[in-house]
DNA sequence: CGAGATACGTCAGTCATGTTGACGTATCTT
DNA sequence: AAGATACGTCAACATGACTGACGTATCTCG
């Protein structure tokens, strides 16, 4: 497929200044493959009155159950108020419901609903569709590269966040 | 790094149906990849008084200058009044200048000036910079991994458009 | 040549999602 | 008891998208 086998760095050139099309490619790429992606589930959103931001909460109170709003805030990168107005409108609609925190009662731990459940697992279903297909067509040892550049582009600072959303949700 | 040696796919299971934490796992990582490359030229968009809608347009008329109107709907996605404000203030604010199209008097063909190839070049410094320290901290396998996953995320329909934004534009 | 399609522009109203700033309350820590 | 922290909320505003309706210049084709 297209030319692959074509050195993507050139082999004398500084590693820090990767030829101008390479970085151009990855930038295209990203941002055509990001968009494709979440118009996937735009449709099944729209159904429910909902919208990307509904989404995102979504996902990851799914991630992690009994999450804090201070966590998902600091995942999501929003204000609260943002967060806020969310986080009222799935309550309302029965999608999440919260709890006081247990060791800390100022804190709101947030979990789905079973109705919150549901949907969230047809969004998923409709990603990993459109996920899976694409791993299957690059193969196993691209999935693994295609990780590693994302992790790279995610700054040292916020690493442990992201890592953390995986294994310890079991 | 991490456990990247553990089979992505369950041998036995249907490629279909990827083990559900590989596909969540890059579904994190498209989400804070993507927003962690984009936040890297906000500050510089802001001194400019512009917004990521300014730099989505800015970016595409510099990979193919001369494009049409049209062509840069189709590259967006957008609807033309969306993309005629945006359109309007790149131009009145020097950074792009139209003609008349050669073979098609209907059509605009849209060109930066040197004001705007300043600014689109300062803007893909930052991004390269970033995009550059992750493909060499991943290594070039990875690189052409990560190509060939997300190009699998571009719908078919769309692929000719996005392939075509290489090469031809020397 | 004339009719219709096409490329582009524009007016007007709306929506989703983000922002800043200021303040209030309950709870925890020391 | 004082101060920090977690969360909520009111108000105003910015950005970037949307729909719908219409207007004009230009091209294409019967």
């Amino acid at each position: 497929m297209t030319d692959v086998s074509r050195p993507a760095i050139s082999p004398g050139a500084s590693p820090l200044f990767l030829r101008e099309d390479e970085v151009r490619r990855g930038i295209e790429l990203l941002y055509f493959g990001y968009t494709r992606l979440t118009n996937a589930i735009d449709q099944e959103l729209g159904k429910q009155g909902l919208g990307r931001a509904h989404h995102r909460a979504l996902y990851f109170i799914a991630r992690k159950p009994g999450l804090t709003v201070g966590e998902l805030l600091k995942l999501l990168a929003i204000t609260k108020q943002s967060l806020g107005r969310v986080l009222k409108e799935l309550q309302d609609q029965g999608f999440i419901l919260t709890s006081p925190g247990v060791v800390d009662r100022r804190q709101k731990l947030l979990r789905l609903t079973e109705k919150g459940e549901g949907l969230e697992a047809e969004l998923f279903r409709q990603l990993r569709e459109k996920l899976s297909s694409a791993y299957v067509s690059a193969g196993q040892e691209s999935v693994t590269g295609f990780w590693h550049v994302l992790e790279g582009l995610v700054p040292e600072s916020d690493r442990k966040m992201v890592l953390d959303l995986r294994g310890d949700n079991s």
